[in-house]
DNA sequence: CGGATCGATATCGCTCGGGTATCGCTGCAC
DNA sequence: GTGCAGCGATACCCGAGCGATATCGATCCG
């Protein structure tokens, strides 16, 4: 199997239609039928059921679809960490979801810019969930992530620390004065319900809360007494003076991990791990 | 960058001969050198510095030589699995290793068979530390490990249980009638030195005890008095008589989990995999 | 029933991958 | 120091395979 056959079969599975995976691939039609029937001959399997109206991916099309988009971007991953790997100055590229682990990461940054030999590190500002993607495509070498909210899947992590949540309200709410809360007390606000946060396909659950991408907009909003929103105990660190935070006793804790792709071997993501864990 | 290239290159790498690389790909060694150069072009980068008798790895092609591993696994995984999947009977192969989680398994495997729609479930028997591998070239598609035994590294998984360990010893030995030990109790045996199990690469640790594969092994060399070892408790749950187990308190707990490939699509593996957790 | 749409097939030119022959450099033996 | 052996690079040739154009055949729609 060549990576160009990969290429031209997840362009049509995507598509569902020869001619505009052709031109999506910027080639002739003719040439697609038959690269594809020459993947299907070589692997013995029917990929694709079509009648001259309607493609449609079979079983084994589909395990095949899956498998190779994480192949194709792997591929691009290599290229491009083979690239960088090649740069004269060594560097390394650090994701991080904007707002987040504010004390943590500049520990940790400088702890690593101690050591003897360090890389460069960029800052790779990113929104919920793009972790996993920037690492498996090679656009980011290493990520701080928080457990259970982001996925580690496919990716090595080492524990960094473990947080209680808090209940982020307006400093004039009732529940404000308290000096806990539960879980149960925050959700059954019918005048404050929860901010909504993008899942893992970029789009929101359906609720009657508001829409945030990030600590900004959620900060804004709870001031304004539109929503509320329970978060990690670092986060609601330093909050405007019309916000309260109140920890919430049976909320799952939250887990800070630094994750990388699993066949790294670069230097500076080893050395930087090495850091994270001793800090 | 196409996979042929990638074949070569980290045949070359591995050898650091292209002569005897162009050998292994069963292919002159002209093709082979031409190849690299073209590669390494496409790249902008060098990935090998050789002189007529020496051949190295640069940084670069240091880094491309681990992605490279990886994708060409990946692809044989790919290949495996769309070939699986066209398969008339649905079929799941899950790896364990060989003596391993006996009951958990047998549950697992009559809750799984009691679902509408099982696939035939076959095990692979695999040695310790292999299970990675087996999942990440679509030899398998799930596997039952050991944390932190087995890496879990760039698998997705689910807890399944937790328990503590026992050691194991002789039923003469003096602290076989005690009813808990320490660590400290059972390595500072001089008489009894603790058995060495092979590590990642295959190889075996230094020390003085004995070098096992698996239990049966283990088993064998403990009754005569000849080593000891600490097993998770389900594993030494039904012994030989001349054996006996003492629970170690200070022992790290092992966890058992359940890991998949992290995109798999298959609806078995899905499927298997609920059913685990609802154990 | 006729036209439009879309995938498959036929055919052609050319690129590129693979082979053989040979060169040139390097380390080593004597 | 000189000759030789080992190894990667280069030159050149041939055939497979990739892509393009033209066309066919099936299906859906009005």
């Amino acid at each position: 199997m060549e990576i160009r056959e990969l290429r031209y079969f997840v362009a049509v599975a995507e598509e569902l239609h020869f001619g505009k995976a052709a031109q999506r691939l910027g080639i002739a039609q003719p040439p697609l039928s038959r690269t594809i029937v020459q993947l299907e001959r070589r692997l013995g399997t029917a990929l694709l059921e079509r009648n001259s109206r309607k493609v449609t991916l079979t079983e084994a099309g589909c395990v095949l679809l899956a498998e190779g988009r994480a192949i194709l971007s792997a591929v691009t991953a290599a290229e491009r960490r083979t690239q960088r790997a090649a740069a004269a100055r060594p560097s390394l590229v650090l994701a991080v979801k904007s707002g987040t682990a504010g004390e943590l990461l500049t520990k940790l940054l400088d702890a690593y810019a101690a050591e003897p030999g360090a890389a460069t590190v960029e800052l790779l500002l990113c929104e919920a969930h793009q972790h996993q993607r920037l690492l498996q495509d090679g656009q980011a070498d290493v990520a701080l992530l928080h457990l259970p909210f982001d996925s580690a899947a496919g990716l090595d992590t080492e524990t960094l620390y473990t947080e209680g949540q808090v209940a982020v309200l307006p400093a004039s709410h009732p529940l404000a004065g308290r000096s806990e809360v539960r879980m149960a007390d925050v959700t059954a606000l019918p005048k404050l319900p929860m901010a909504r946060w993008p899942g893992p396909g970029g789009s929101y659950p359906e609720g009657p809360g508001a829409e945030v991408r990030n600590l900004t907009q959620l900060f804004q909003l709870i001031a304004l007494g539109r929503t509320t929103a329970v978060i990690p105990e670092s986060a609601g660190a330093d909050l405007r003076r019309d916000l309260a935070a109140v920890p919430v006793l049976d909320a799952p804790p939250v887990t800070t991990v630094i994750a990388w792709p699993p066949h790294s071997r670069l230097r500076a993501v080893a050395d930087l791990i090495r850091v994270a864990t001793r800090l």
